[in-house]
DNA sequence: TAGATTGTTAATCGATTAACAATC
DNA sequence: TAGATTGTTAATCGATTAACAATC
């Protein structure tokens, strides 16, 4: 039932959308659900979904397709929803507060536990009861409180140093928003979402649209 | 010299990757690089390097390795960062915002030259010269503005609703932030950047190094 | 020259697509 | 039952890695 492959990149992304369009099954009341219903709403391949719900091991029965509810639990679980994260921002400029407003966190298991900065006219400001704090308190706050993640939405220049200090302190993941390749020691899971490296991809895809 | 086969998504990733250590060489004065040093640089070995150069008609020369403008220059045209692109922006929340002022747009060839929301409260103001303008006028800007970019920045609710109306507007490619896939016709390209996504990825991503 | 480094083809690997038997 | 739909293997496709001759 549980996945043990590494499951590729771009399956983790289409089973994204098919964990979207089950929620939206499921607030429309249905039980259940084909992998042709599946592929059609996210733009795959029926093959394609049985494909990748097969990797996590299959759960539909032939002529009826795939209940709903066991789905969403099996693709929540894979992605590790139900398991709760205390993560940390590092950076809280225009980008770190439009990111510490967000309700992104929940809904991907994690909890906004400490934000860093080391402008000292940001420090002390912060989001309802969280505080930002000062750079320098990342090691001890990172311990003190189990934070296993951390989020870099600092300029590039400083990102590999920020990397350095979150992984002393025993951090595992990053998600980095710097236009920087991070170097890492192994067993530490880097996540680029990059705005300027997103336009970047956007102006080179454009390309090919015009020259049509 | 210019590529016709389409690139892939990896390729074009590992090449903004290169682009950024090709910048910081040249800032250090050094004319010459080798795929080993690019390699290096970003962990990729130096086959994968000159494979990748080599779709794009390669320039290098053995013993001596590739001109560090040179290939700049070819990069820059690939990623089509010298060609100016009007874009437009919806959604002037907390992301729009950190968005409007951030300075990404220039990098990748962009030119910032609308802000629509449909919040009254919000419409009228802006980021120096640029003021937000009623969701209304988007039709009649993107046309006689020539945009032909759009950054979708609004709740996922109403995201399909307006890449519709920037895809009838004549809008040809799509920045979308909202966690959604959206359905736009053939020759509408469609960047996702949704931080919901990113984050999900990452949590998928940690349940590997935990259970090491 | 000698040998480091590229250009380019070949081999491997993995992911996607196709096919179809199993089954509810 | 009949036939729609899955589970699962096989075939195809593309990307990555390896290899090595060409060359400066």
């Amino acid at each position: 039932m549980v996945e043990n492959k590494q499951l590729s990149r771009a399956s983790v992304l289409r089973m994204e959308l098919y964990l979207d369009v089950l929620q939206q099954c499921r607030a429309e009341g249905r039980h259940n659900i084909t992998s042709a219903d599946i592929g059609e709403a996210v733009g795959v391949s029926p093959e394609s979904v049985r494909q990748d719900l097969f990797k996590l091991g299959t759960t539909g029965k032939p002529m009826v397709g795939y209940e709903v509810d066991k789905l969403i639990s099996l693709l929540r679980s894979v992605f590790g929803l139900d398991t709760l994260k205390k993560i940390c921002l590092v950076g809280y400029g225009n980008l770190g507060r439009a990111l510490a407003n967000s309700n992104i966190w929940d809904k991907a298991g994690f909890e906004l536990a400490a934000i860093f900065d080391k402008d000292p006219n940001v420090v002390g400001t912060g989001v309802g009861p969280l505080k930002v704090r000062n750079l320098a308190e990342v090691f001890g706050v990172v311990k003190s409180e189990g934070i296993v993640a951390g989020v870099i939405a600092t300029p590039a220049s400083v990102a590999q140093e920020i990397a350095n200090i979150l992984v002393n302190a025993g951090i595992k993941a990053i998600w980095n928003f710097a236009p920087v390749k991070l170097h890492v020691p192994e067993g530490v899971v880097v996540e680029n979402q990059s705005l300027a490296w997103g336009l970047i991809t956007l102006s080179q895809a454009m390309k090919s649209v015009f020259k049509e």
